[in-house]
DNA sequence: ACCAGGCTTCTTTTT
DNA sequence: GAAGCCTGGT
């Protein structure tokens, strides 16, 4: 460990802030200062620490073992989100909430606010279900009541959006159920109203440590510092310049003022860089620099310059996927890479597709990680369903799910008679269906409690043989592979394997012990991303987004599809703030590569049935002494039958010509070139960019830097 | 209750 | 452009 990392180890008598630069090793420091505790005889149980993914946490205890050669038992460590589900699981009872409580996911939330707006009679014109929930999110992250609410927003729909998310909260209590931000809001509103309980936790922990601080949400925040007490006893570690995730609710002052937050914190910076070679690294610290909005870091490495980045113009969004294949390939012929020391990162997952279809065509073993992930599909969430309603039978959302999958002849107005009868007697769905004969009348009746009798069997089988029986029992009595066959023909094997893969999911399943294992598996495989199970050791080219790159390494990465309108986003020219987190999103991009590093646009790529394309600025603000473009021999451009495919209609063909894009129009002048100003003489344009119509250009002066409108300077000779 | 076909939404990123 | 949602017909 270099000097730095030391002092961040050894110091734990008060409160400690890492700034992390990438590649710095702070992982390193982390895992360094955990066993550092332990060993100076710090309990393992006594310490939390939180990761920002599964992955992360698993792969921090194993090093720690690793480190300290003897078992570790008892150590916190989970994310935020997971640590949460034990403390409430722990706190179940003296909080009022129930132990075996549902967590909803997204589609969960969208159907409980649905149904929420409908109560009021709003329909989706007026306030779409997306942006109600995106504001009730929000406002959850930022522990935000729905009363607080209303008075924050004090628009015309104030009284409005807090009405539903009262309702919408209603909601879920009544199905017991948590949707993500709950399980963050909850502790802490529970930890305020019960200074005894929090009283025993504060003491239960003797250190904290919090890795990605810089996005942590203002909810987060106010957990750890009512856990910490008045100890502080906390380490947090981050990198402003990674703060990716705002649109999320992380809040990037939780980093910033820190220093003032907690008195006599230690602030420790980590700049050397271990992962990178020195031209990588100047490239990234030349494009975070056109960020305004940061603290002062600047990372620097003993690692040599090698190779300039690559830069590689390309067609359309097949050529770009073909061109890359090929480089890399040969790649892994001239630098004796494996196809593991690959990454292809993307903007939005729907990039990926291309990609896709070129390596399987050619043969090359790939992974995607993100897009859709396991617990989520189609399939997965139809047998849940059955299991989340076992595990809490007050689940509406489920119920739903399950009675209507597959189709047994009971529609809408018989599921409605249900759920009144569970609200008018304040009893389960299951009790409910028990009692048919009450509210529904002859087959209907008979046909809910052969409904029912699945449920019940199913059950039976899981007390007696493990949830995986229990799950088997369901898709037999359902005869789901008959119903996927008949819904989904095209691929229903495939679905029907994940179904398998599902049960021996649960097969495999250890459970903890003091929870209950089906609504334990449930929380599980709820909390878990797509990076958890991904396995980098597997010889096979990665693709993934730029987020769930996040903390991870590759000898050679592509970045993909830097385009205009892609990336940044055109929309993040909307919001204040938001282009300069896309481009800590590029920097983040820049930083996962160790020896080599590709860009690429395309001059043209369908998109949403429309055309875009063309360098990104971002491309612009690499420096040209970092970097080499590679244009094709032939201007790749589009070509003719690539302009004729997509044209169905006349008035398409005539928009279409205006919409190919200028692939360099963003200035006259170019990165490298020479100018002179009237007043500071002869210099070298090292980027560009505009804003609001101009274009304006960085230029190195021998004087300094000087930003300046391109109107101003004319083109000078080398 | 279910189906077909038209219409709108969508792609930012995820625990 | 595709997927999902809604509507009206059966």
């Amino acid at each position: 460990m270099n000097d730095a990392q030391r002092a961040a180890v050894e110091h734990i008598d008060g409160p400690t802030l890492v700034l992390a630069g990438a590649g710095s090793g702070k992982t390193r420091a982390l895992t360094h200062k955990i066993a550092y505790l332990v060993s100076r005889g710090v309990k393992p149980w006594r310490i939390l620490a939180v990761t920002f993914t599964n992955k992360a946490a698993r792969e921090m205890a194993t090093r720690v073992q690793t480190h300290l050669n003897i078992p570790v038992e008892g150590l916190w460590i989970g994310t935020f989100h997971g640590i949460c589900v034990r403390i409430i699981r722990r706190e179940a009872e003296r909080w009022g909430f129930k132990r075996d409580f549902t967590i909803y996911d997204r589609d969960d939330q969208l159907s409980t606010i649905k149904k929420a707006m409908k109560e009021f009679g709003i329909d989706k014109e007026r306030l779409n279900p997306a942006h109600a929930l995106h504001t009730i999110g929000r406002a959850k992250n930022e522990f935000t009541s729905p009363e607080d609410l209303e008075n924050k927003l004090n628009g015309p729909d104030a009284k409005l959006k807090a009405d539903i998310y009262r309702r919408y909260n209603e909601l879920l209590k009544k199905a017991g159920a948590f949707d993500f931000d709950d399980l963050l809001m909850k502790p802490v509103e529970k930890f305020g109203r019960h200074p005894d309980i929090l009283g025993e936790w504060q003491r239960r922990f003797d250190h904290i440590l919090v890795d990605e601080y810089q996005d942590t949400n203002h909810t987060q925040y106010l957990l750890m510092k009512m856990l910490c007490g008045d100890y502080g006893h906390v380490t947090v570690v981050g990198d402003d310049d990674q703060s990716i995730y705002s649109w999320r609710g992380a809040d990037i002052t939780n980093i910033l003022r820190f220093e003032s937050d907690f008195k006599d914190a230690k602030t420790v910076r980590l700049e050397q860089n271990y992962r990178s070679t020195g031209t990588i690294l100047r490239a990234a610290n030349s494009v975070v620099a056109h960020n305004t909005n940061r603290m002062s870091k600047k990372l620097w490495t003993e690692i040599a310059d090698g190779d300039p980045v690559e830069i590689l113009e390309c067609g359309s969004e097949r050529d770009e996927a073909e061109r890359i294949v090929s480089s890399l390939k040969n790649e892994m012929k001239e630098y004796g890479f494996s196809r593991k020391d690959f990454a292809i990162l993307y903007r939005t997952n729907a990039q990926s597709r291309a990609f896709e279809d070129v390596l399987r065509r050619r043969g090359i073993p790939y992974v995607i990680v993100g897009g859709l992930r396991f617990y989520e599909r189609k399939e997965i969430k139809d047998i849940l369903a059955y299991l989340r309603l076992l595990a809490n039978p007050d689940d509406e959302v489920a119920f739903v799910r399950a009675i209507t999958t597959p189709k047994r002849k009971i529609g809408d107005r018989t599921i409605e008679r249900v759920s009144q009868f569970v609200r008018e007697n304040g009893i389960t769905f299951i009790d409910a269906l028990n009692r048919a004969g009450e509210y529904a009348s002859g087959i209907t009746a008979t046909r809910l409690k052969e409904f029912s009798g699945i449920l019940k069997a199913a059950a039976e089988k899981g007390a007696m043989s493990g949830i995986d029986a229990a799950c088997e029992e369901i898709v037999e009595a359902i005869d789901y592979k008959a119903y996927l066959e008949k819904e989904h023909p095209e691929n229903a094997d495939e679905r029907f394997d994940n179904v398998r893969e599902l049960i021996t999911a649960m097969n495999e399943y250890e459970n903890p012990g003091e929870d209950d294992g089906l609504s334990a598996f449930l929380a599980e495989v709820s909390l878990m991303s797509d990076v958890d199970s991904w396995e980098g050791e597997v010889d096979r080219v990665t693709l993934m987004t730029l987020h769930s790159a996040k903390g991870l390494e590759f000898p050679s990465v592509f970045i993909v599809g830097v385009e205009k309108g892609l990336f940044p986003l055109s929309r993040a020219f909307d919001e204040e703030g938001q282009l300069e987190e896309e481009r800590r999103l590029f920097y983040v991009g820049i930083t996962r590569a160790e020896q080599r590093l590709h860009v690429s646009y395309a001059a043209s790529r369908e998109r949403y049935g429309t055309y875009s394309g063309g360098a990104s600025m971002f491309i612009k603000e690499i420096p040209g002494d970092t970097c080499r473009l590679i244009v094709p021999e032939v201007h790749p451009r589009v070509s003719v039958t690539e302009r004729r495919k997509p044209i169905r209609r006349t008035m398409e063909f005539e928009d279409y010509s205006q919409d190919i894009p200028d692939s360099d129009d963003l200035s006259p002048f170019s990165i490298g070139s020479y100018v002179s100003h009237p007043k500071f003489g002869r210099g070298e344009v090292t980027a560009s960019s505009s804003s609001g119509g101009d274009v304006f250009l960085t230029i190195r002066f021998v004087g300094g830097m000087k930003k300046i409108k391109s109107s101003f300077v004319r083109n000078a000779q080398e």
